[in-house]
DNA sequence: TATGAATGAGCCTTCATTCAT
DNA sequence: CATGAATGAAGGCTCATTCAT
């Protein structure tokens, strides 16, 4: 009969991811910094103090948050690792990846994560972890397309997986900040991708 | 007769400059909100008071940093209008252009200052002026280099420009947080620039 | 019949036993108002709830700590009520008594206890009867001593045990907060002890 | 004319007094761990930032006020060393000690002082300097007093000025908590001291 | 222009205690 | 009796900014 257990422990499950993404909300609308502490709690309706049984700290907050940030890769990864041609793979996910990156408040949560990753060497760890995971997989795609002369052998590369990457968080970042048209950008985000595999 | 006003400005400049060196030096060591006046005035030697004679508000320090942002790209606007043949130029800008941006305080700053213009729109402003500068003369040399058939033609358009320069940057500001080898990186980035302006 | 629920008396006094002796020890490391409820709670290997099955608040634990002080100088009351010289008897009670004052760690919940004592009146009652007490059977001791020509009448009087004890506990209290030689100090408190008894 | 500036720091110097004064007051009527940092802002009638101009932490306070108590003994220092028949001098001291001992307020100053003395060594430093400084006078004067064969030889060695202290503090201490006759007490400290130093 | 004391709102965190389970 | 999530006041301290000197 562990179902009290069970149940206490799924109620204090659901209030952490409530005050989560309560903190989640206030990042990106004030910014980690400027967010205090009473703002979250008012936000996940819970008390002050009750937020330091679910994080140790602000700073966990936003460990937590970067881990989320983590785990909102794996559906690409496994895009990355299904068994189709590497080409319209690669497609695929380049429209997804994008869109997935053009979303606004993940956009500016994530500026804010980086920021902090520069000076917190924890939150960092999270950060480049999520971001290697990606580029293995994508690396093994491209591999596997230039294997498969889906892909021209040229310029494909360890480092090239990265740089597609680079290319189209930068360019969906920026698009959602600029908020020029994300159609047309997509378009040519792929045509560039394309070029640069080609034969 | 203007002399001593003249001794007195180019001192009060001085000091302006002082301080905000100083600024930049906490700002990329602490963060922006993490850094305190007091900081600031002790690492410009200056009194905490007299930092307001010279900037109105800490905010007004973080639009001169973003504004000096702004100028560090002259030599590059610059660089891409010279008249010497496109590819030639861009191979030239590209490299150079890394480099800058992967000074590791200066992507801290930038960081740092991209961050805030998602909540404040006067440095948005500038931020996004000096990227537009940028792009609108690359975008130049691209069509430049098209009539002269020195790239091909088929994806250049008017988010190329954009799209070069976010993954330059994009790169540039991972690798100087993981700090892998910075020469690799710049061949791979070169390579894919090229291979996406080949006939 | 009653065994079982003896059996749950005995682990409840077991427990607060426990939670005493937590609390103590925190208290000597940290002192009573730095000290946290959640700080003893781990000390004594008990829930935070159920602590206060044991002691309805923080205050009461320091009663109870002070009444154990308490407790703690019968075996001295008993000493000095032995049937023995008088003068013998006093010089044992000054070793012993010094001893006990200058084990470090009560030194340092004394001083806790008797600050506290200072502001609230409930402790204070407690900290006082213990001196009382011990002072009482000091005077008689002496009064004893005089009757019987052990010590000279000069200077007995009602004040004269609780000197005694200051001496003791003053020097024993400065001994362990500086540390020097306690042998010599006995040796010497001793002395002005019986010199202030001699005929 | 550097009557400005010292009318500036004449000012500041006269805040920092207030304020201190604001914190013993309010250590004594609450303790030291009591009390928060608006109080003695409130009290001192100064804001609660700018007590942070004067101190640089609550701990400081506690430091200011060990050094205020340190210079406290100086006057008795002084009493110490004046050319007169030991025996007077001694007497006279006793006395004077003893009231600046007995007073109410400092008593329980003084007994947070030294339990925080406990745990930081930096108030021990204080703490235990000032005693030290007075023991000296005081051995001093005994040993002065036995050659000039004012006391008697016996007993007087390099612990039995700190017996003296230990024995006047430690009564005035207890008798400013539980209220008994202070003349009383007096009277027989005095007795108890003279007949350690008998011939 | 230059100084730094002064302000009080705000910071993150900890507190003793309660109470549903 | 046992648990630990929940509460919100209070903790010490820092903040950007002002202003008398």
């Amino acid at each position: 009969m562990d179902s009290p257990l069970n149940n206490r422990e799924i109620a204090s499950r659901k209030r952490r991811e409530q005050v989560l993404d309560a903190a989640a909300a206030c990042f990106v609308e004030r910014g980690f910094h400027q967010t205090g502490m009473r703002e979250i709690a008012k936000r996940a309706s819970v008390s002050l103090g009750n937020l330091y049984n679910h994080f140790p700290s602000k700073h966990d907050m936003l460990i937590g948050l970067a881990e989320l940030e983590l785990s909102s890769v794996d559906p690409f990864v496994e895009m990355l690792m299904r068994n189709v041609r590497p080409s319209v793979c690669l497609r695929e996910f380049t429209r997804a990846y994008f869109q997935h990156c053009s979303d606004h408040d993940a956009a500016i949560l994530y500026l804010d994560i980086a920021a902090e990753a520069m000076r917190e060497p924890d939150i960092a760890e999270r950060f480049l972890q999520a971001r290697s995971t990606l580029a293995e997989a994508l690396t093994s795609l491209l591999f596997k397309g230039v294997e498969s002369k889906d892909f021209g052998p040229s310029i494909v590369d360890t480092s090239t997986a990265d740089l597609i990457l680079d290319l189209i968080e930068g360019a969906a970042a920026r698009g959602s900040i600029d908020a020029s048209k994300p159609d047309m950008l997509m378009a040519s985000i792929e045509a560039m991708v394309f070029a640069a595999l080609r034969h």
